[in-house]
DNA sequence: CGACTGCTGACAGAAACTGTCAGTCCCTGC
DNA sequence: GCAGGGACTGACAGTTTCTGTCAGCAGTCG
């Protein structure tokens, strides 16, 4: 009936109890009540309430279940992970190139992704991640873009419409709105596929030509599945 | 989703602050100036100080390094945040490219280690997996390689010596001994970088133009670090 | 020795946190 | 429909904490 950890918790700066929350609530697998959680933290209930607002602020998915409690769902803690040395020198290898050969955003997404996974392996494989000697090549020649791929990315991703200005091969300048698809990355150059609401039909583009991108807030209305199967029939490419 | 940019971050409560500051820290795998964390974060280099001391109190390893920064040693207790899209988009990128541009088990390792991750990714971030449109290029041409190199990525791992059989540009097969180093890979071709016991000297050879492998049970006898830190001192490749 | 870097101590004004208390919302039983 | 209760939120004021400034300390380098 003691509650050892009491007599430690009078003094716990907001920081310390929001990290110890997060801890308690990752190790219950099941609902804890705001009520117990108060008491173990030594604090108020309506202050409890108030930490796990801060904490869902943070992105951590809290959820309260009425007459049973808190729950943190998985999905905002990457669990622990398990691979053979081979599997880790295949991401390694591949964030290394993305790093080297993508853009920049992509390129630290990889590293940041990377140094995640780091985070979660058992000290052997961290070794083998940290000492990989598998190299990418530097490219011989690649063409840059003036425009942040990210935001082609999101559009693909969210199945936004995206308003592009395009130098064709020509020299000509076009403004065209596209439903954008997928995005290839090549030795030399990145090419986006997609639908051209110009030109009713499918067509791709070197991002190094897309000389203006504006990302519009309409989605374009059909499925980027159902648009990517149809566009792989009629295409050679891919 | 919850990763505000600098601009974003004219204000941020203490408590995120923390976190951000956990997060970055944890991706850089080098020290980071407390100047330019504190610049990053908005905020002065004196409060940096003292998040920094905070995160210490709370476990945190941190470790300050006069006159390069601060670095976060592996072992706190809270593991690392869920992924992003964007760093899913970049691992599944780069697992592609090592699926379609490397050889056969490295690339069935890399969709290994994708399906691993993709095990433990909430519904929403597995979507993004799955769906992910960004694609590698057909290579225009490669070479390819009559012997496994899972086998020469062994050797690099485990520092033990390897007995190739290769036919150099003029068309002269060699038999020689070789302490592997570092694999590089590059558009049409693959490279193995190692020390060469005939030579006395760093060598490096086309992956397709080796014709036998064969791994001896003999460990070299120096560290694959220090030989990679002199063969990066004299030689110009990466 | 002095200049410099990296950090800590002290402090006051500003910002936040906290408990109390009075609601609101939503479910449940009647 | 309506009363009752549990979970939660808003408002508020007293208190705590945080923050930038500035002065100072310990090493280090030249």
């Amino acid at each position: 009936m003691k509650h050892p950890d009491h007599l430690a918790n009078v003094f716990m700066s907001r920081t310390e109890r929001l990290f110890t929350l997060l801890q308690t609530l990752r190790h219950h697998r099941f609902p804890v009540p705001g009520a117990s959680l108060a008491e173990e933290l030594g604090v108020s209930l309506r202050t409890l309430y108030r930490d796990i607002a801060t904490l869902q602020a943070q992105g951590a998915n809290i959820e309260g279940e009425p007459g049973l409690g808190y729950v943190l769902r998985p999905g905002f803690m990457l669990p622990p992970l398990m691979f053979t040395a081979e599997e880790i020198e295949a991401l390694v290898l591949g964030s290394r190139w993305v790093a080297k050969r993508t853009d920049t955003p992509l390129g630290n997404a990889a590293k940041n992704a990377l140094a995640k996974i780091s985070a979660v392996l058992p000290a052997e494989l961290r070794r083998t991640l940290d000492s990989s000697s598998l190299m990418v090549g530097t490219p011989s020649l690649a063409e840059t873009d003036v425009v942040d791929l990210s935001i082609i990315r999101q559009a693909i991703r969210g199945e936004y419409k995206l308003r592009i200005g395009y130098r064709d091969l020509q020299g000509n300048a076009t403004q065209r709105t596209i439903w954008p698809l997928a995005l290839g990355y090549f030795d030399h150059v990145r090419m986006l596929a997609g639908w051209c609401e110009v030109r009713r039909d499918f067509r791709h583009f070197r991002t190094d030509r897309i000389s203006a991108l504006h990302l519009v807030q309409d989605r374009y209305p059909r499925s980027k599945q159902e648009l990517l199967k149809e566009w792989r029939a009629c295409d050679a490419y891919q």
